[in-house]
DNA sequence: CGCTTGACACCGT
DNA sequence: AACGGTGCCAAGC
C-alpha cells in the first residue's frame, strides 16, 4: 500500500472530527477541502487504511441516503455501525438527518 | 437505493 | 506530464 496522499490526509483528519453520533456529507467535506470532485472523498474512504479510527460510516451523500460502503460487511455493516451511535436508519435514509448533521 | 448525466480528483501506466 | 478508467458521489429524470 502506498502512503496515503495529502489530499487523503486531509479527509480522515477531517473525518476523526466528527463526534460520535453525528454525521456529515461529501459534500460538506469536500467544500471543508475545497474541492467540488465529492467522490474523491469517497475515494479516499474507500483507500482508507485505517478502520474505526476514520468513521467513514459517519459520512452519507447529501440527500441523507447512506451512499455505499467498500469496508468489509458492506452497506448492511454501515448501517449497523451507525445504529450503535444512536444513528438510524429506515428505507436508506437517516432518520432526523438534518437534526444529527455535523456542519463543523 | 432506480437509472442517466455531469463533473473532477484519484491512481496506474 | 498526459491519458484512460474509476468512484461508500450530486443532481435530475
Amino acid at each position: 500500500m502506498q502512503e496515503p496522499t495529502d489530499f487523503q490526509k486531509r479527509v480522515y483528519l477531517l473525518l476523526k472530527k466528527i463526534p460520535k453520533g453525528r454525521i456529515t456529507t461529501y459534500k460538506i467535506i469536500g467544500d471543508m477541502l475545497g474541492i467540488k470532485a465529492y467522490q474523491a472523498v469517497g475515494l479516499a474512504c474507500k483507500m482508507n487504511p485505517f478502520a474505526p479510527e476514520v468513521p467513514c460510516h459517519r459520512v452519507v451523500k447529501s440527500d441523507g441516503s447512506l451512499g455505499g460502503y467498500s469496508a468489509s460487511g458492506g452497506i448492511k455493516r454501515k448501517i449497523a455501525l451507525l445504529a450503535d451511535e444512536y444513528v438510524y436508519i429506515n428505507k436508506w435514509k437517516i432518520i432526523d438527518f438534518k437534526k444529527k448533521l455535523f456542519k463543523f
